[in-house]
DNA sequence: CGGTCATGCGTACGATCGTACACATCCTTG
DNA sequence: CAAGGATGTGTACGATCGTACGCATGACCG
């Protein structure tokens, strides 16, 4: 029998808050107390509304994901045309993502916890469906793989960098990886390494 | 005053456990009495030999870092025109990175803690100057910034995929990112975004 | 009105942590 | 050989952790 749950406005306000503690603190420091001093909660509450910290992870982690892949979502769906869609993609790392440097320490704090327990690698293996579908709706699934890696690679060195972000070099590389070759390029890539 | 440190050899198990410690149970894990059982070495000697937790993850992170480099150094070296440094790029992602769940696992690790706290960063930094002054041996700087992007997106995402990695992609990836578009291509990307 | 049970919380327990520091051991020097 | 500094370790302290569990509270029903 799992524990009961209720006063559900009570568990989303533990859950936002376990994502600003893990913002601020990473998930290491995320413990029940802090969480739930942040949240205005009593420590009792932690285990009455959550069977352990796994879960509450899962269903933090779950909903940074989902907002993330909202955001991809809306911009994508409005692009018109393959170009729109190019712009959408570098309006995505620009504007929303790299600006947010909670983002980008949450989302390597995911990333970090789904590398070491398979278990959280639901969690980004949905999101990154959810991005590929959005990146489908412009292009073939073979792109959309190339981009998706692409994005995550910008997006992590990103947080990383201490330089302003060069917008120009994200236009260039977007328009690279979505822009298929010709057959006399392809040609020379095709040997088989030793 | 600094500590005094002797006995090099020994320092040297003790960074080596502590990789071990991260890779298997996380930073977070990596407690000195960990990291002692594992290398050998009581409890005292680790506060002897470091000055703090900082101190011993740095060092550990900076050889991480080092190995990971050389063996970039030593296939972009070897490669005798751009189509063999493209090729060394996608073996160095398959062969080197990919199949090391280790060192998957110690990337995320390290990014995840530079991305929180600035004084890591540096090792991030250096790393990622000798990733680039190594694909500088062959591509021009800007590709070289896309390039290591894209790099590490794959292997990112390489550590999250639970379907087998597919070379194919990979192979079309890197030649698309080293491939300059010709002018008409750029054309229809320099319309700036509303 | 009184009983009962769902709901929620305060607290305490055992484990683990980083670190300081007194102490042991050994090596050099006189 | 004696002395004393250099080198290294065992242990104990205070803090923090997750979690279990007994108790408070109030709504609902007879």
């Amino acid at each position: 029998m799992v524990t009961r749950r209720f006063d559900p406005e009570r568990r989303d306000r533990i859950i936002d808050a376990a994502l600003d503690v893990i913002a601020a603190q990473g998930v290491a420091g995320a413990s029940h107390r802090r969480i739930a001093e942040h949240a205005g909660v009593p420590l009792g509450s932690m285990t009455y509304h959550f069977a352990g910290m796994d879960e509450l992870l899962t269903e933090a982690f779950r909903r940074f994901g989902d907002s993330i892949a909202d955001r991809f979502d809306e911009q994508l769906a409005g692009a018109a045309d393959i170009d729109g869609a190019r712009r959408a993609v570098v309006d995505l790392i620009h504007l929303d993502l790299l600006d947010s440097q909670r983002d980008l320490v949450l989302t390597h704090e995911l990333y970090t916890l789904a590398a070491r327990k398979p278990a959280f690698r639901q969690i980004t293996r949905d999101w990154m469906a959810r991005s590929r579908r959005a990146l489908g709706l412009h292009f073939d699934p073979g792109t959309c793989r190339m981009l998706d890696a692409l994005i995550e690679g910008l997006f992590i060195h990103a947080a990383l960098d201490t330089e302003p972000h060069d917008r120009s070099i994200t236009v260039e590389a977007v328009a690279r990886i979505t822009t298929p070759l010709n057959h006399s390029e392809h040609a020379t890539l095709e040997v088989a390494t030793t």
